[in-house]
DNA sequence: GGAAGTGTACGACGCCCGTCGAACACTCGA
DNA sequence: TCGAGTGTTCGACGGGCGTCGTACACTTCC
């Protein structure tokens, strides 16, 4: 009957701008950004993503990008599943998750 | 008769995404460009900014303005002097210049 | 109760980035 | 010609970030 502890999520409105080109700069996190806001919201779980690296360092990478308000997480059974604060995010940053989406 | 090098710069096309966003996510670098885009263009020398850094950490700063499509410069008498590439990085990355300069 | 699956916490490691001091190159004015 | 001013380059240093393996916590199914 117990149950996990929520994980910390930062609302956009409290992200400073250079955290969230931190957040931004690095390849590992861009993918995971435009993989979620390829997919329907709440369907992916962390482990669903295709990055070159290992379940630890991936956990890392999703605790940077919900310090900065990019991503919300949501226990479901043993998974833990993910959306992307598109229109929370954009409000604060427009048009910063417009140009990572849209690629090179 | 001699005359200094002239710097390398790489035009904003052909800077990638993560580029862009490294260049901008370190606080001395954000407080150039503020500082640029509040002066006219080609007035202000290197050493006129108000950055907590020497000038060895200051030309590397000016290095990667360059390398990002940020910045511009030319040799003026002992001076460099810098313009900020507004239109044209702004062309490349729609917003994301706006979304320095707006501030937090 | 056990086993498998999922994600986090912790310690360790390596590397890159920002910083500095010092030395150097160049320009201009005295 | 010499000195002052400006900016770059070099080597070195320290700290932080990304990564990993391991151990642990929790959930679900058998």
């Amino acid at each position: 009957m117990t149950h996990r502890a929520a994980p910390e999520h930062t609302h956009p409105d409290k992200v400073s701008l250079i955290t969230a080109l931190d957040a931004l700069g690095d390849p590992v996190r861009i993918q995971l950004v435009r993989e979620l806001a390829a997919s329907q919201e709440w369907t992916r779980s962390c482990g669903s993503f295709d990055v070159p690296v290992r379940k630890a360092a991936l956990s890392h990478h999703f605790s940077v990008l919900r310090a900065a308000g990019l991503v919300e997480q949501r226990d479901d059974g043993p998974k833990r599943i993910n959306r992307l604060r598109r229109t929370e995010f954009d409000e604060r940053f427009p048009g910063l998750l417009d140009l990572v989406l849209r690629g090179d």
